[in-house]
DNA sequence: CCATCACCTCCTCTTACATCA
DNA sequence: GTTGATGTAAGAGGAGGTGAT
């Protein structure tokens, strides 16, 4: 039901010539004042404002009707602009994160061809060396094999979980030249949480564009 | 207690007109 | 002077709350 003529107010409805006649400067004073105050007014506050500009009760109604609704559509307008704002931000630091991720992710890769190549020199070493004193039999200093020592080169325990990549690295006797090593702890100590598995992580997911 | 009705207010959409570039 | 965009007062109708019966 609306608030129809002769309804809540004693006054008449206007003309239809009054339609469209633009409030005076005071009046809207007046009422911008008491939107501020309140968004809404009691009935005997919207009877004694009307009385105060000289409305009707029916028009101060529909003023603050009319402007609820523009301000409402101001403050959706106003969220709508800061939510694109922080979705262009945000977007803008995952582009970045993900550049620096396919960077990690190159290094990565080509710190672990470097490993397996210095892993099958000390193999072929060994070999040659166990071919010229073929009597003395060693364990080897360490056990790699199964990822089970507890080093705190988090390289070991990177390379073992569910990759792809080599397996079984040698200590630190292997011919690994110290500044691969470096580049290996730097790399891998931030490329860690980025384990492209079968649970990739949210970010593989998201939309590149609007 | 409940259903129904009348009345009121609010909301949303729309209309009619005014104003301005 | 005409026209399109925009602003605004008000109409229309639906939804929901409330009090009386």
């Amino acid at each position: 039901m609306g608030e129809r003529c002769g309804g809540e107010e004693e006054g008449e409805c206007c003309s239809k010539g009054d339609r469209t006649r633009r409030f005076s400067e005071g009046q809207i004073r007046s009422l911008e004042s008491a939107f501020e105050a309140q968004t809404k007014l009691e009935a005997r506050q919207k009877q004694q404002l009307a009385r105060e500009i000289g409305l009707q009760p029916r028009q101060v109604a529909i003023w603050f009707q009319n402007k609820r609704a523009r301000w409402r559509s101001k403050q959706l307008d106003g969220e709508y602009r800061a939510l694109r704002a922080d979705y262009h931000a945000l977007l803008s630091h995952f582009d970045s994160l993900n550049k620096e991720k396919q960077l990690l992710l190159k290094q990565r890769q080509a710190l672990a061809d470097l490993l397996d190549k210095s892993e099958k020199n000390d193999r072929d070493a060994a070999s040659k060396e166990e071919r010229s004193r073929p009597s003395v039999k060693e364990e080897p200093d360490l056990e790699f094999a199964g990822c089970t020592e507890e080093e705190d080169d988090k390289t070991l325990s990177y390379f073992c979980e569910d990759e792809p990549g080599p397996r079984a690295v040698q200590p630190a006797t292997a011919s690994l030249p110290s500044s691969a090593e470096k580049q290996l702890h730097s790399a891998t100590g931030r490329a860690a949480a980025q384990t492209p598995s079968s649970n990739s992580p949210w970010w593989e997911f998201w939309p590149l564009s609007e």
